[in-house]
Order: C-alpha cells, then sequence, then structure tokens
DNA sequence: AGTACGCCCTGGCCGC
DNA sequence: TGCGGCCAGGGCGTAC
C-alpha cells in the first residue's frame, strides 16, 4: 500500500533514469487505468515522443511533467511502477497494464494487481487544482500552526489524517504509527486536541514519514521498489498490524478496531 | 458536516 | 485437494 514514503522512494529511484529521456512508446493495456480522464489511446498519444521534464511527486500521485502536459499516476494499494530492460529477468504478466518504453530501449512498467491505481494527463498548468490536495506534510508550510488549522470540528482525529484534501500522503500505516508516536488515540475528536497534542502530532507525521523513506518504505504484501525490491520499514512498525501482541513501550496488548472503513491499531494504555 | 456503506478488484486465507 | 466465502483497503459516489 503505497503512501507518501513508498512513493518518494519510487520517485527518487526513478528521477535519474526518466528526467531528461524521451519516451519512445507506450503501450496502456487496460482501459480502467484511465477512467478518471481520457481512454489508454489518448493518453498514450499524449506521451509518444515526450520528454519527462522532472518527476515530481504530489501526496500519493506521481507527476511526471512533459511541458504543456503531465502524467499523473497513483498507484492504489497494489500498484508498482517498475524500470527495467529486456535481458534483466523481469518478464511482464498479466497484471502487468501499462509499459512506457523510452529513448535507449529501457522500460517503465506500471503493475497492479487489483486495478485500483490510475494514469491520466493533465495540463501541467491545472496539476494543482484538479488534484485537490491538501499541505504537503514534509514541506516547511505544514507548521503545528497550519496542523492546528486543519484540527477543526468534531471528525475524528485519524479520519482527518486520512483526508487527502486537508493532508497529502498519509494513509493507513502511516496515520496509525504518527498517532501511537504522539500518543493520541485515533478516535479522539480532532478539534479535541490540545496544542500540546498537536506539536506532538505534528512532529511525530514528519518523524514517521522520514523514517519511512530512510527505510525504503513498508512492505506489507505489494509494495516493491522500481527494481522488484520489498521496503524494510514494516519491522519497525509500532502498532501497524501488531494487533495483541505487545505494545513495545509498555507492554498492553494492542488493540485493532475499525474507524472510517479502516483497520485501527492502537495502544489503550499509552494512547490517550 | 460527519459518518456509514457499497463499489471497484484480486490473492490469500479460512473452514468444511 | 478443492471450493465457496470472506477479507484487506484508497478513493469515490451516494445516503442519511
Amino acid at each position: 500500500m503505497p503512501e507518501l514514503p513508498e512513493v518518494e522512494v519510487i520517485r527518487r529511484d526513478l528521477v535519474p533514469h526518466v528526467e531528461g529521456r524521451r519516451i519512445r512508446s507506450a503501450k496502456i493495456a487496460e482501459s480502467r487505468l484511465t477512467r478518471r480522464r481520457g481512454s489508454p489511446r489518448e493518453v498514450e498519444a499524449a506521451l509518444v515522443g515526450r520528454r519527462v521534464r522532472a518527476l515530481r511527486r504530489r501526496g500519493k500521485f506521481f507527476v511526471f511533467d512533459l511541458g504543456r502536459d503531465s502524467l499523473i499516476v497513483r498507484l492504489g494499494m497494489t500498484g508498482q511502477l517498475l524500470w527495467w530492460e529486456s535481458g534483466d529477468g523481469f518478464c511482464p504478466d498479466q497484471h502487468t497494464h501499462a509499459q512506457l518504453t523510452f529513448a535507449g530501449g529501457r522500460i517503465l512498467s506500471y503493475r497492479d494487481i487489483r486495478k485500483f491505481g490510475e494514469m491520466f494527463i493533465l495540463p501541467t498548468a491545472s496539476v494543482e487544482q484538479t488534484l485537490r490536495l491538501g499541505v504537503e506534510p514534509l514541506d516547511p508550510a505544514f507548521t503545528p500552526e497550519a496542523l492546528r488549522r486543519i484540527c477543526r470540528g468534531s471528525t475524528r482525529i485519524k479520519s482527518l489524517l486520512l483526508d487527502q484534501t486537508k493532508i497529502a500522503g498519509i494513509g493507513n500505516i502511516y496515520a496509525d504509527e504518527a498517532l501511537f508516536r504522539a500518543g493520541i488515540r485515533p478516535t479522539r475528536r480532532a478539534a479535541s486536541l490540545r496544542w500540546e497534542e498537536i506539536r506532538s502530532l505534528h512532529r511525530s507525521i514528519r518523524a514517521v514519514l522520514q523514517a519511512g523513506i530512510r527505510h525504503r518504505g513498508s512492505s506489507i504484501a505489494n509494495y516493491r521498489d522500481p527494481c522488484g525490491q520489498p521496503g524494510r520499514f514494516v519491522a519497525l512498525h509500532r502498532v501497524y498490524h501488531r494487533q495483541g501482541k505487545p505494545c513495545l513501550s509498555c507492554g498492553t496488548p494492542v488493540r485493532r478496531i475499525v474507524l472510517g472503513q479502516r483497520g485501527t491499531h492502537f495502544c489503550p494504555t499509552c494512547q490517550r
């Protein structure tokens, strides 16, 4: 399940390969991929012959800047971007739904078992307004004050962390991990957080995302980097998928509840 | 405005 | 061994 850290790791791995390189051919074999906007043929046509000027990230989205247009890719639950060339072992299978061949012959494949991901073209100038994403949590603009402004209303703090229009890039894993590190129960109403708790949560969000990047992401099931390698951060999870196991701080069994249709993990002793 | 629920989709797992 | 049924869950649409 790629969240901000996984997308950032993939982006950094791909930048030296794709930036400045021209797309020689494009094949999109699964029409579901382009469901948000355009058709596979239209997306292919917008890609062929274009040069990747920059590869950026916005929340959980990749933004391939092609000049006037940008290619937007979101991995959903099981999407993978794989960088390879013929002869190095990778073999496209029935889950490989798109393939971009770059000048020089190397290939960027999009593989996605559950097809929750998507791929579409936007005019570069309208990317920001179309994606409608909140603040980047690793950007200097994300201050404790900014978090406090977001923490309004009666929504539960975990649901708020998952709301991409408020903060971009946090998913289920990093939300649970950030709340544990901040000692805040996921069911707390956002507006009830005290200033000290907001500052602590702000620190925790940034720390957990940076740790995720440092350890090359969390591989629960399907996450792989562009070379097919899993991330290591899962070994450092303190609550996520640890239900029933002792809390690493106090020994209380980690509890799992469902909140906003999401599995939610927390320590009932450490998180108040 | 917040929350619940169904939908998309498939592999993995459980029970029989 | 095999098969039906359920579950995971990001984001979106719909309903209350």
